[in-house]
DNA sequence: CTAGTATTGTGATAAGTTGAACTATCACAA
DNA sequence: TTGTGATAGTTCAACTTATCACAATACTAG
């Protein structure tokens, strides 16, 4: 039922169509066709199917899919029906923010602790959290096995975040920091990519400009 | 020179080429071969060399890349030599958190202004930028004719203020909310999705941890 | 019960991407 | 000047991913 390999584009559209589900349980509604969630997604039905397949036969023809069965289907492929902790590492601008904003609509991830090493910054709080020293993480690490952690240092320090968090065992990483790091084998290494998209946008941008003439 | 058509995937690995030439260049390095451009950005070297001889020939055989001339090669390809400004739309916690952080680092974009609808927050401030309603964003549209969106507003009033932009002219977009959007034809959206991010990274180590059995 | 309609799942095909090997060119030193 | 080592640029095949079209199936209305 599960195949050997899926690629990461496939993972990335399921989430997006656990979100569009989400979002379908949230309004009552209790079917769903590929045709919907693909418009919601921006892509085709038949990618949708395709997708939705590789797992198995989830539909029913001449109607669509379960609204909630598909969601706890997906969720169960994912993995996130017991999502991991997400520790942020950073009190800064970004930091805080994020952990503010709180993962509200995510599917069930929640923040574990706000971390830092500037000693400035220790001791203080943010939105009901404490910030603690980075080394702390190594409790969480032991209670929770698995937690991801978010690295949103200042620029620069981003390799040094990344490298302490490794050493204490951390195995899934995202970065808000801009600067290219370099994590061992065996961890999994993503970023926000703020400016490439800004990049891609404008890159765009600029060749709609030089079509029109 | 140009060609007709590249792939996104291609337009991504130049920003990141750029990124490296920056950081490159900040250390005093002049030469840049295809291999550390390669490390840098966890792809073969072959793949470096091969995006960048579509679209001409920038390198010397047996020493490598001019760094600084490569650097500008390329941010004239992605038509970032002189950067669209950015809007941020909604002053709350991520959009106040982007304005603080600035944008360093990531070849030239700058922020041009803050905005809300939210009465409360109009006329407020954060890092040196007035809050000021959207509407006013028409303004700067009328001078800057080119200016990237950034969208963080309160969940479920994304699409709101996309219609908004959209109208006032507004042909690129990013978003930091998390629900899928509808942009007309011929206006650009992409998502900064830290919730996909983490669903990516579960599922990632939930593989391994299956493996490992 | 039957005909018609809607929708899934999938085989076939097209398009795109990646990897490896090869060739051409350059720098440098003797 | 010439030989050697290093690196860019190119080509081709294998692999991956996306798209299309259609058969199979279920629902619905009369």
């Amino acid at each position: 039922m599960i195949p050997a390999r899926v690629s990461e584009k496939t993972i990335r559209r399921l989430s997006h169509y656990a979100r569009c589900l989400r979002l379908a349980r949230a309004r009552g509604e209790k079917i769903v066709t590929s045709q919907q969630l693909a418009d919601n997604c921006g892509i085709s039905s038949a990618a949708v199917r395709r997708d939705l397949s590789t797992y198995g036969e989830f539909g029913k023809q001449g109607s669509g899919y379960a609204v909630s069965e598909l969601l706890s289907t997906i969720q169960e492929i994912l993995g996130v029906n017991d999502p991991p902790g997400v520790a942020v590492i950073g009190a800064g601008n970004i930091g805080c923010a994020l952990v503010r904003s709180g993962l509200e609509g995510t599917g069930g991830y929640r923040y574990i602790g706000l971390f830092d090493n500037d000693p400035g910054r220790i001791g203080g709080e943010c939105s009901g959290f404490a910030v603690r020293p980075v080394s702390d993480l190594s409790e969480l690490i032991e209670k929770n096995e698995h937690l991801i952690a978010v690295i949103a240092v200042s620029p620069g320090e981003g390799q040094k975040a990344l490298d302490q968090v490794v050493s204490l065992g951390c195995k899934a990483v995202l970065s808000f920091n801009l600067e290219p790091l370099r994590a061992p084998e065996g961890v999994d290494l993503r970023y926000v990519e703020v400016s490439t998209e800004l990049d891609v946008l404008t890159h765009s941008m600029r060749r709609k400009e030089g079509e029109e003439r």
